[in-house]
DNA sequence: TCTGGGGTCCTAGGACCC
DNA sequence: TCTGGGGTCCTAGGACCC
């Protein structure tokens, strides 16, 4: 038996934490640059927000509603996450936290096996300890305890936690399509154009076909339903295979020194990552592309990817490594509006010293990382840097509402819950 | 004026090997 | 006139997740 743990509207709900007099009122949280909405409270959902709709675009209903807007605090997210899935982790050993907001719960063996009993102490401890409110789902494969989780959050009586029978013909017939884990928008159309119109529905077809018509994970989502375990919980998170660090700039960047200044910061930001990780990379990608949207300005989209050969984590490597591929596919004149920096082939460090390389350089390149991850680990992110990356604030992002990281600095530590 | 930032897996088709 | 049968690896594109 899994459960799945969900939190209710994960980011809204973290900025309540700390500011109750927000509770009852419709909150919505922003992606970077203050662009979409990202996160909505069940007040907002219910006024019409749409998830990843502009905000510009939502203009007239956030003043009619009075309508709580937030820049993403992700310092203040990450912490809360860290908090509820440490509470998690006290009612059982097994857990696989599934992404920032949920985790899911290996329930076999637990003491007294009145699993929704011990969820439902769970529930209220996590409720307790970090403010957080959670939804629980019950069930035989991780598929179903996505779809009972689903159940608890749609329907208020059952008190945030809801388990599936053995065939539970019922609760399967009440699940649109679209809401069955690992079955997306296009599947979903497809789907209801042969009849398939609710995860019942999805169980009641015949297997093989699934597959010859969609995929093989298709399939085993469809035998998850029929409680056959195909997806396991993974406890120790397989090494990531690429890394990915962008954004889009605030203002448009035109000239090419603003956006070398951008790309050596994604390259840095990467390259710190892959050594948090104890990783090496043998390829990287860079990409850089004018806006999506606006159709009168003229369009760009650039990309080029190199070899970086060793392999490598070293952050002036990586930096140099992305502005010579970059260069040479940059076009004066237009708007840029987001770049970014893909590290694909990663591996564990054990790589194959190269011929040409200097056993001498590449110690001192090693000693040099360590020196700048200690300091900027001490003294703050970037105050060691590489020139490349620049002194001006380009890279710095519209967000106008965020509000205080009350848990992971010092000097923003709340002083006094409002409403308390 | 203004539209996020990450990931994973699967499949088909082409190039190559014997 | 007629042209086999078995592999692997790589890549792009498409699907999905949060």
């Amino acid at each position: 038996m899994y459960a799945l743990a969900d939190c209710n509207n994960f980011y809204a709900s973290c900025e309540r934490v700390f500011e109750p007099h927000l509770e009852g009122k419709p909150v919505v949280v922003l992606s970077n640059n203050d662009g979409c909405i990202i996160a909505r409270s069940q007040e907002s959902k219910m006024i019409g927000f749409k998830m990843g709709e502009p905000i510009f675009k939502c203009k007239g209903l956030v003043k009619k509603h009075s309508v709580i807007v937030r820049s993403s605090n992700f310092a203040l997210y990450g912490d809360m996450s860290r908090r509820v899935m440490q509470t998690i982790r006290l009612f059982s050993p097994d857990v696989e936290i599934y992404s920032i907001d949920e985790a899911f719960i290996k329930l076999d063996g637990l003491a007294g096996r009145n699993y929704e009993k011990i969820m439902r102490k769970m529930r209220m401890a996590i409720l307790q300890w970090t403010g957080i409110p959670v939804s629980i789902g019950i069930g035989k494969t991780k598929t179903l305890a996505k779809l009972a989780n689903h159940y608890a959050k749609k329907i208020p009586e059952v008190g945030g936690v809801a388990e599936i029978p053995q065939n539970s013909d019922e609760m399967l017939r009440a699940v649109e399509i679209e809401d069955v884990w690992g079955i997306g928008r296009r599947w979903s159309k497809k789907l209801r154009n042969i009849g398939v119109n609710t995860a019942f529905d999805l169980a009641a077809i015949e297997p093989e076909s699934i597959r010859r018509s969609f995929n093989i994970i298709a399939m085993k989502t469809a035998m998850e339903l029929r409680g056959h375990t195909f997806f396991r919980l993974e406890q120790t998170p397989e090494k990531r295979k690429t890394l990915l660090r962008s954004r889009s700039f605030g203002k448009p960047v035109e000239s090419w020194h603003e956006l070398s200044e951008a790309i050596a910061s994604h390259a840095t930001r990467a390259a710190e990552k892959l050594r948090n990780e104890e990783l090496v990379a043998k390829v990287l990608r860079v990409f850089f592309h004018t806006s999506l949207f606006n159709y009168q300005e003229p369009r760009h989209s650039a990309h080029a990817t190199v070899e970086l050969i060793p392999p490598t984590n070293v952050t002036h490597t990586i930096i140099k490594a992305a502005l010579g591929a970059a260069k040479p596919v940059w076009k004066c004149g237009f708007r840029y509006k987001r770049a970014g920096v893909q590290l694909i082939d990663l591996s564990s460090g054990q790589t194959q010293n190269s011929l040409f390389e200097s056993q001498e350089t590449k110690a001192r390149d090693k000693r040099m990382m360590v020196i700048l991850d200690s300091v900027n680990a001490s003294m703050g992110s970037g105050t060691l840097h590489f020139a490349a990356t620049g002194f001006t604030k380009v890279m710095q992002m519209k967000q106008t509402r965020r509000s205080p990281r009350y848990t992971t600095h010092w000097d923003e530590l709340p002083k006094c819950l409002c409403g308390l």
